[in-house]
DNA sequence: AAACGAGTAA
DNA sequence: TTGCATACTCGTTT
């Protein structure tokens, strides 16, 4: 009998919180759990006692060896690894989840005899494929895999990925056929490739990439080599009307030669773009233009698809015009009919629009990764429409800037933020040789265009979907825009624009390629499939765990600390509505200690450190009892710029505290340690972006260097639930999120805050009274910081909330309002130029009470 | 001119 | 499950 299917992978496997399907579970609100419990399947699998015995040692193992300095300097229970060994009982690993439960079991298929060479299992019916990553085939084959699936996570040892119509679409779209992927996959699995896989790899592969939008002239074309497949089209009764009537029945053209396309700023193009040759030249073959793209080792997977290349040349292409506003409506139509349009720029012999001129730096290097996602987008010689996913910090501007120089056509490039506009303008100058006359930036501020007759233009989103009122220059700004055809659209962070953003973009603005960029392709919608038809598909997805081990990115340490609820603050939270348990969750005293003990403890280490709190009350509130700098929406934007510089720059400011405005609207400086204290719900995409803040540090390849990345979560409350949540995608990613109880010696912090009962009771009863909204409705104005700007009543409507709050919780002492006002000499403050530092200070507050204000006008509509 | 505020959208 | 930050434009102030 051919040992038991699960246990194979599983000795390797084993992080803490291995794979998000994993049991561990966090139970909701006062539901506690304890850590022993935290290890612990919910004992719904059947190993048996032998197996788990070997599974738990290494695992144990492997966990150990994890468990770094940082962990034990707090002794955080090592007790707790033990504790596991001793829970006997069913655990769950990495492989489990996937063979485990009946229901699903596969050892019907039969073992090939040399199965434990090879590295790949597969699930007949789901197409879900598991990589043994510690086989000595995982480099290649992950390659492989990553063209033709989906990566779903990726722990260190067991990989998931996931066959999906998209995903193959991808491989074929790159050059790979039916055959290749079938054997290919035949070749590395255990068992023989299930019959079902087969048909499914044929059925997607065999109408993928067989049609193409082609843009020529400002008119949109549908084309295809097989003529038989578009006269099927045009008999289709949607998109049958929509051909241009008039253009002629189809057209019938060649395809271009594919000429040796070499990638600026890799290895190979160095020599070649000095002699001139990347362009025009056909000195190589497009074999070794492609491999060189590629640079990968498993040449022999990609053999096949060259050899396909050159036959293309002799190919008949036809095609039949639609209309630009039939544009998505065809390509959605296709999609529903199994054919799905490839959007290709064959921009080589693109001779309607204007060269640009632009080159990578000459010393310009691009890394591996960056090559390879680059690879799949010029794959087979013109530039394919998708997105390609990097985290932050891995060089998303950069891969981007070299598909611009690749291309070398007129250049889009829509941001987010005016900041990131005005980023992108000087990354492109700093990397590429860009005439800076060529570059322009269409913001509110600067509606210049490029001097030439082509060139890059640098914007928002919502300057271009912007359907309201617009200036004059806006005005004619967009009708240059919409009135030429551009080489490439960059989309930056395309994750967070709506699909309907998108959509106005798209059909405003034409463009013959599009590359969408992202750190993480992730929403807690359902939005994202949108973008697979409205850009393309995914092109290339990096894996964190890889680049960080290779140093392109830091390590990191991520670790989530339990602050339990002193009982009071408890009894308020479980009382209180959703609005003000956010409140109180972030305002637990425990968790301001952690967070100043972590703070103490890595200030003394050197580390720069950012606080995240989405809470902006106690935001405010932890700023200004550490002492610290902090910045939110009511900073301005030259008190912003101080406090970045000194925190980048002077040694005194090491620690600042951020709202949500840090996750995107912020170039933020270095730091090597993150710390959370409130977060918005179950955002995933938020703990990533944040993590991706310190991923860029420069000293990770420091021997032993390791960024930090804490939550702190409130004991038994909804941040409990909300945190596992969070962290899906970082687990998915290969990160372990180990579990602090105790932080060592807590209580010899110097200055520890609310230490007593005392003053833990003056914080909460502060905090009720300060976020009591319904006492202010009935009072005129409630400054936070009395007699500022009307300077009336100020400290009436406190005085009387607080009046109504006593009642419920008794001793309130007359001289809280004072201690209040007293504590609001922001850090900030310290930073300021002497002679600038009132008027600034004042008008600082101005805001804030404005801001109160307004807050305060629309809470009485609503 | 530059800076600020209000209003609106998403 | 909800609240916050932004961009843009126009009009007003310094």
């Amino acid at each position: 009998m051919p040992p038991k299917r699960k246990a194979v992978g599983a000795p390797q496997a084993g992080v803490a919180k291995a794979g998000r399907t994993s049991a561990l579970s966090t139970p909701g609100p006062a539901t506690p759990r304890s850590l022993e419990s935290s290890f612990q399947s919910d004992g719904d699998d059947d190993l048996n006692d032998d197996d788990v015995d070997e599974v738990i040692k290494r695992k144990e193992e492997v966990i150990a060896r994890e468990a770094d300095e940082f962990v034990n300097t707090w002794a955080v229970d090592s007790s707790r690894f033990q504790a596991r060994q001793d829970g006997g009982g069913s655990h769950r690993d990495g492989a489990t989840q996937f063979f485990g439960s009946g229901k699903r079991d596969f050892s019907y298929l039969n073992l090939k005899p040399d199965h434990d060479q090879k590295p790949l299992w597969i699930d007949p019916e789901k197409g879900t494929i598991i990589l043994e990553k510690f086989s000595p085939d995982a480099d290649r084959v992950t390659d492989f895999l990553v063209t033709i699936a989906e990566p779903k996570s990726r722990p260190h040892f067991l990989h998931e990925y996931q066959l999906t119509a998209h995903s193959l679409y991808a491989g074929v779209s790159i050059g790979l056929q039916s055959k290749d992927i079938i054997d290919t996959l035949d070749r590395f699995l255990k068992t023989p490739l299930p019959e079902s896989i087969r048909l499914f790899i044929e059925s997607c592969t065999k109408s993928y990439g067989k049609v193409k939008l082609v843009l020529n002239n400002n008119k949109y074309f549908v084309e295809s080599s097989d003529a038989e497949l578009l006269q099927k089209l045009l008999r289709d009764e949607v998109i049958g009307k929509w051909r241009v009537q008039g253009s002629g029945d189809i057209t019938t053209s060649y395809a271009p030669t594919m000429g040796g396309l070499v990638i600026p700023g890799t290895k190979d193009a160095a020599g070649v773009n000095q002699a001139g040759l990347n362009k025009s030249g056909n000195k190589k073959t497009a074999e070794d233009g492609a491999a060189d793209a590629a640079a990968t080792n498993e040449a022999d997977l990609y053999a096949a698809i060259n050899e396909e290349d050159d036959e293309d040349d002799k190919d008949a292409v036809h095609a039949f015009e639609i209309p630009e506003t039939a544009v998505e409506i065809v390509q959605r139509r296709c999609l529903d009919l199994g054919f799905p349009i490839l959007e290709e720029y064959d921009f080589r012999n693109d001779s309607n629009n204007a060269d640009l001129e632009i080159d990578l730096r000459p010393n310009t290097q691009i890394r591996p990764y960056q090559e390879q996602s680059l690879s799949k987008m010029f794959g087979n010689g013109r530039a394919k429409s998708g997105i390609i996913v990097l985290p932050c910090g891995a060089g998303k501007t950069l891969v981007g800037i070299t598909a611009a120089c690749t291309i070398k056509k007129g250049v889009i490039v829509l941001c987010t933020s005016s900041m990131s506009v005005v980023q992108w303008r000087q990354e492109f100058l700093k990397w590429s040789n860009i005439n800076p006359d060529d570059i322009a930036v269409f913001t509110a501020e600067s509606k210049n265009k490029f001097s030439g007759n082509t060139g890059i233009i640098v914007t928002t989103y919502s300057m271009v979907t912007n359907n309201r009122e617009r200036s004059h220059d806006s005005k004619k700004m967009m009708d240059f825009l919409k009135s030429r055809e551009w080489g490439l659209m960059l989309l930056d962070e395309v994750h967070v624009v709506p699909a309907d953003v998108f959509r106005r973009v798209i059909s405003s603005i034409k463009s013959h390629s599009k590359l969408g960029l992202t750190a993480t392709l992730l929403r807690e919608d359902d939005k994202i499939s949108h973008l697979n038809f409205l850009i393309g598909p995914k092109l290339y997805e990096a894996n964190w765990m890889e680049l960080s081990e290779k140093g392109h990115i830091a390590k990191v340490q991520c670790a989530e600390v339990w602050c339990p609820m002193p009982t009071e603050f408890y009894d308020e939270y479980l009382r209180a509505n959703s609005r003000m348990k956010r409140t109180l969750y972030a305002m637990n005293p425990r968790k301001f200690q952690a967070c100043q003990y972590l703070i103490n403890y890595h200030e003394a280490r050197g580390d720069k450190i950012i606080v995240f709190s989405d809470e902006l009350y106690s935001l405010k509130q932890y700023a200004l009892k550490l002492n610290k700098v902090f910045i939110y929406g009511g900073t301005g934007q030259a008190e912003r710029m101080q406090v970045l510089e000194n925190f980048q720059h002077n040694p005194q400011v090491n620690t600042l505290f951020l709202s949500k405005i840090g996750d995107t609207s912020l170039d933020l400086p270095e730091a090597t340690c993150l710390i959370q204290i409130s977060s918005h719900f179950g955002s995933r995409r938020q703990e990533a972006q944040r993590l991706g803040r310190i991923l860029r540090a420069k000293r990770r390849n420091d021997v032993g260097f390791n960024a930090f990345f804490y939550s702190l979560v409130s004991k038994d409350t909804q941040e409990m639930y909300y945190s596992s949540k969070r962290q899906a995608f970082l687990v998915d990613q290969g990160y372990a999120f180990k579990v602090i109880t105790q932080l060592a010696n807590i209580e010899n912090t110097p200055d520890l805050a609310f230490a007593t009962a005392q003053e833990r009771r003056e914080l909460l009863q502060r905090t009720l009274v300060d976020n009591e909204k319904g006492a202010e409705d009935d009072v005129e104005t409630d400054d936070l910081f009395g007699k500022v700007g009307r300077g009336r009543g100020g400290a009436k409507g406190r005085a009387a909330a607080v009046r109504r709050m006593a009642g419920t919780l008794g001793e309130l002492s007359g001289g809280q309002d004072m201690a209040y006002i007293e504590q609001n000499k922001a850090a900030n403050k310290g930073l300021k130029k002497k002679g600038a530092a009132k008027a600034e200070q004042s008008a600082f507050f101005k805001k804030l009470q404005r801001e109160k204000e307004r807050s305060r006008a629309l809470a009485r509509q609503g």
